[in-house]
RNA sequence: GCCCCGUUCGUCUAGAGGCCCAGGACACCGCCCUCUCAAGGCGGAGAUCGGCGGUUCGAAUCCGCCACGGGGUACCA
């Protein structure tokens, strides 16, 4: 496969979610692929609806994700500068030549005119696309422009139909008569998407605008805008839309996640990778879990469904578990700082081997070890002594426990527990049962690390003082049903 | 309204005329393992391949129509 040279091109107007992402991780999935080039490329040219924030925070999201770029801001390249409101110059220039051309017309219709010309389209159920009022009047027109009127650019949308191969959806045919004659350049002076997108990809030298699928219809005014000019047109690769559980577009308005909010709750770069990666694209083996190399080793855009995905949470959940499982037990270590920000490496490296197994996202380790760092916090919902365990029992086994400590300190868990087992069973009690009363003993809940790894953590002292104080508890509550 | 794209288990998907009365993964259920919970192993349930008509000896796979879903329809991207 030849080399693809592909672009992200966000606009700096929020945070970027999933689905956004996702397109960007198939673009530089089909960049690293291939051994070509990955541009970021930032297009600011909607003043109204800039987020200065937003800027910052997708750089953000894609250092975060790995999603290297090979020109773009921070890092420069031959074809900046990368953010379009700085290359406005160089859109006047084409918008001029589209203009001698003729490929391109002024405007001055009001934006009520143009609303009220829509609705009234709308009756008569015609396609609503501009009435070309201002086409027939040019040198009117040129006379307002020098009057100081406002006036807009428009394409002058040629006749006959438009087709391209598009890498995904195969062929996709419109009749130009159903397309709009674009604005081009805004009254403000900036130009539009349409302008824009399509000079920096031919100057960026793009070969593949791999984009959403939501741009298909906006394709046949950028393949005119590139005749016009005497251009090569990239390859079209529109890739499916990723959908939420309403099975509607993902967005921020509906309350789509931002992939640094997953980054905030331990979700692993290597997990969302792989898991967007899965929304739309498959490898065609029955491999799922997936490394970055083994991604870029398998990716085609060939591969890429047509069809729109719905985003499946628990999916992620349980790739990012599976990552958790792959890492490396250092780099787990390390990780883990974040979410535990008050222990030592030491006491981290001994929590890893206890929480890994146990873990969906990283933040799952504070729940976890909370009963080994500081006071166990018995769960007010809890029932103790536990179901099918009765208070003799309970009873029993927490002397028992509190003689073997105090007799040899930790040092015999697994004879202690050998013992206890005994002990459960000699009254009848099943040891899967028997033990609970230890669990909540001890970490104040049934369920949580290996009891006997969590003793030997917090230490003998510790140990004796929560069998002491469960005891005590046991002897109240028993007290308190009488 | 007009235009485009799409439609295989709840979800993500495999499938490019016979290998499919449809395979895998997540979720769900059960069993095993087991000091709890997990993790792991094994098994189960779950899709008349949106519907209807065609083409063919044979269709999830090709064609047509319909339905449904998504998207576009801006001096937003």
């Amino acid at each position: 496969m030849a080399p693809i040279r592909t672009r992200f091109a966000p606009s700096p107007t929020g945070f970027l979610h999933l689905g956004n992402v996702r397109t960007a991780l198939f673009a530089w999935l089909a960049a690293r692929s291939t051994g070509g080039s990955f541009v970021l490329r930032i297009e600011d040219t909607d003043q109204g609806r800039y987020v200065p924030e937003s800027e910052a925070a997708i750089l953000e999201t894609l250092n975060w994700l790995e999603l290297t770029w090979d020109e773009g801001p921070e890092v420069g390249g031959p074809h900046g500068p990368y953010i379009q409101s700085l290359r406005l110059d160089l859109y006047a220039e084409h918008a001029r030549r589209l203009v001698e051309s003729a490929a391109a017309y002024w405007c001055t219709c009001t934006p009520e005119r143009l609303t009220e010309m829509r609705l009234e389209q709308q009756r008569l159920h015609q396609p609503p696309r501009y009435d070309r009022r201002c086409l027939a009047r040019q040198d009117e027109v040129a006379a307002e422009r020098a009057a100081g009127m406002p006036a807009v650019l428009r394409l002058h949308m040629p006749e006959g139909a438009t087709q391209w191969d598009d890498a995904v959806h195969g062929t996709i045919r419109y009749e130009n008569a159903d397309i709009d004659d674009q604005v081009l350049l805004k009254s403000d002076g900036f130009p539009t998407y349409h302008l824009a997108v399509v000079v920096d990809d031919h100057a960026m030298e793009i070969t593949h605008v791999i984009r959403s699928d939501e741009w298909i219809p906006s394709t046949p005014k950028h393949l005119a805008i590139y005749a016009a000019l005497g251009w090569e047109p990239p390859v079209f690769c529109h890739v499916p839309t990723v959908l939420d559980e309403a099975r509607q577009k993902l967005s921020k308005r509906r309350g789509a996640k931002t992939v640094l909010e997953y980054a905030e709750q331990g979700y692993l770069p290597e997990a969302m990778v792989n898991a967007m990666a899965l929304l739309g694209w498959s490898s065609g083996t029955e491999q799922e879990v997936f490394s970055r190399e083994e991604l870029i080793a398998a990716f085609t855009l060939e591969r890429i469904q047509s069809s729109p995905a719905v985003f499946d949470a628990r999916r992620l959940d349980s790739l990012n578990g599976l990552h958790i499982r792959r890492m490396d037990p250092e780099a787990l270590v390390a990780a883990l700082e974040f979410h535990l920000p008050e222990t030592s490496l030491e006491a981290r490296r001994r929590l890893v081997p206890l929480l890994r197994e146990r873990m969906v996202a990283l933040r799952d380790a504070v729940p976890l070890a909370e009963p080994l760092l500081g006071p166990a916090p018995w769960d007010p919902e809890v029932v103790f002594p536990p179901r099918k365990v009765d208070a003799g029992t309970a009873q029993a086994l927490l002397d028992a426990a509190v003689a073997e400590v105090e007799a040899g300190g930790l040092d015999g868990l697994e004879a202690m527990r050998e013992r206890l087992t005994a002990l459960l069973e000699a009254r009848g009690v099943k040891a899967r049962d028997g033990f609970r009363v230890l669990y909540i003993a001890i970490l104040g809940t049934p369920a949580g690390v290996p009891v006997f790894d969590a003793m030997a953590f917090i230490g003998a002292e510790k140990s004796l003082d929560r069998l002491r104080a469960a005891r005590q508890e046991l002897v109240q509550r028993i007290g308190a049903a009488e």
